[in-house]
DNA sequence: AACAGCATTCAAAGCGATTTCAATTTTGGA
DNA sequence: TCCAAAATTGAAATCGCTTTGAATGCTGTT
């Protein structure tokens, strides 16, 4: 069912029902009623390419993802939030996974040299991140979940990592914890270096040391969390208290804990960075798990209505949200044990 | 820099240019290299929305997938297998999110209708598929992963899950368990039938009377999973082995386990289904996890193979894949013990 | 030298929508 | 009743590519 046989079959020329579907004003009522339920009725719907080409638009937005490291739950949870929302204005995701850095940039390259998609979300940025200026350099709108320090203006949403570590080091130096371990992400992404900032700031507003044996970066996967909390609790002094970069880190950290033969939440306590996974309930643990919490869903939301007002032509520059991060208190973080 | 600059910039016809690019046979050859080298050199890309309408083909595949409880882990790990197969052939994954059943079958209208996709991906079936019905009667081609009783022939790629659970349960009898706990897929879902029945197999392949009482239907999430191994564990006699649906699923039995002060792997048993998640490593749990491991990645990949043959014109009558499913035996799986 | 036959190249017609510009119909006021 | 203005509709151009059918250039044979 293409455009010209519905008009034929209204007797009615391809232009007044582009317009009467489209919602020209300068149709009639009438017709526009009626091209409208002749249209649903034989369920017509525009051809998406040839559409795309008559406006120029893609109608589709690009995500571009480094294989199994990015396509984890977070990215799942994201792109559900991001995915509802552009639904509603027919417009596509369209997922690109890539094992690379370099087969990453070439991807971008590919995307916006065949006009694939009108824009693109960036996630996960680095402190200089390459892709923003590539995609900068290809005119290509986008906008950036998290931050990065490139010098011309980038729309952006983020949320307030390094408000949120200082909360939560400052609320076990409260509990009289000194020995605090952080499992922090990927050296050089954003989001860790601002983890970094927070977590010491609060670590020297207390005049405690800092002690680098005490700090691990590495991707959020259990396995690797696992690896690092053992070496860490085989320290003297031991670690009293860690700091989780997420749930996935915090299951690892955890079955480190057990196997030392602890307990958590009275021998070692533990806040974790929440990411609000449906499946993975920080208040269904056992210990019951102290966060911090913010709902990647919800970020995946705003991004989506943030980058619908970017190609509605709000200026770049306007378009930043930086979100405060909730400490929500729970078993898994107790005083400091006396030794 | 459309076809067109390009032409002109090599005072060749459109049709040359084109020609040249892919590769057809009636260009000189020292044309072909001239052409492809100045394409290479001024990063010409043929815009998608033109190409797609001049062949008719939309040089994407769909993938519809329900909130959060169908973008989980699983999905991720097949999405990117899936991708990454298609991005060799410049094909396009477009993801489309949907809260309900009712909206999901709209969905599948409206990527058919407006013609956005070439073929679809299709998971998680029920026994009788309402969606695989419909994509019949909308002529959309699609793989189906997973099985689904409709009377026409169906692409499809589907692992062994009778065979899987009839091992796993014959095994846990083996150990002399007869209490043996089943935490199940969502009912109605093929692949949790088709494990049932691999269930049931073994047990009645030994006298071991079935209880209804031990078997579960569920989302595969910890949360659920706890909760039903909980009450499970409250049972007198109480099982003495789980079989979990999904790595997610052993998390909460573990949970539940620990919980009852017993330990896995003496206590109670377990053997899980693995999918294979890059950041879940069953051999890195403790204790390690005895699993039935089937890649879902490998599937991903293997899909967009399938996928890529039927549009190829490979009759779909002869796509069909049942892939075996390994029992791998770790620490979580012991002799039953003794009362 | 002429010509059949093959190898190359090109002009122009789609693909299915939007949109410009022109044509037609309606409406309202004199 | 008539006419200008407004409302409504339509024909045709356009988007950037592929592809058909025609045209041209070469080759070797007679």
């Amino acid at each position: 069912m293409r455009l010209k046989d519905l008009a034929e079959h209204l007797g009615l020329s391809q232009t007044t029902v582009s317009r009467a579907l489209n919602g020209y004003p300068e149709v009639k009522e009438a017709t526009r009623v009626r091209v409208s339920e002749a249209a649903a009725q034989l369920g017509y719907r525009p051809n998406a390419s040839a559409l795309r080409l008559a406006t120029g638009r893609a109608g589709a937005i690009g995500l571009v993802l480094r294989g199994a490291d990015e396509l984890g739950p977070h990215m799942s949870e994201f792109l559900s939030g991001l995915g509802g929302r552009m639904a509603t204005q027919d417009i596509d995701i369209v997922v690109t996974t890539v094992a690379s850095h370099q087969e990453e940039l070439a991807a971008y390259r590919r995307l916006a040299a065949s006009q694939r998609v009108d824009a693109m979300i960036l996630h996960s940025p680095t402190l200089k991140d390459e892709r923003a200026e590539l995609l900068l350099d290809l005119k290509i709108p986008f906008v950036l979940h998290g931050r990065t320090n490139v010098t011309r203006p980038v729309a952006w949403l983020d949320i307030d990592n390094t408000g949120a570590l200082e909360r939560a080091t400052s609320h076990l130096l409260d509990l009289g914890h000194r020995r605090i371990a952080l499992l922090n992400g990927i050296k050089g992404r954003t989001f860790a270096e601002h983890r970094e900032l927070g977590y010491m700031a609060a670590l020297s507003a207390r005049g405690v040391p800092f002690d680098p044996a005490l700090m691990g970066n590495s991707a959020f996967t259990d396995e690797v969390a696992f690896r690092l909390a053992q070496s860490m609790l085989e320290l003297r002094p031991r670690p009293t208290a860690f700091l989780a970069g997420s749930m996935m880190t915090a299951l690892g950290v955890f079955r480190a804990i057990r196997q030392a033969g602890m307990q958590l939440g009275t021998d070692v306590s533990m806040i974790a960075h929440d990411d609000v996974f449906p499946y993975l309930n920080a208040d269904n643990m056992y210990p019951t798990m102290s966060t911090t919490r913010s709902s990647i869903r919800q970020a995946g939301e705003r991004m989506a209505e943030l980058l619908l007002q970017m190609l509605g032509g709000k200026p770049v520059a306007d378009i930043h949200e930086l979100w405060p991060v909730e400490l929500v208190l729970r078993e898994s973080s107790g005083p400091a044990p006396l030794f």
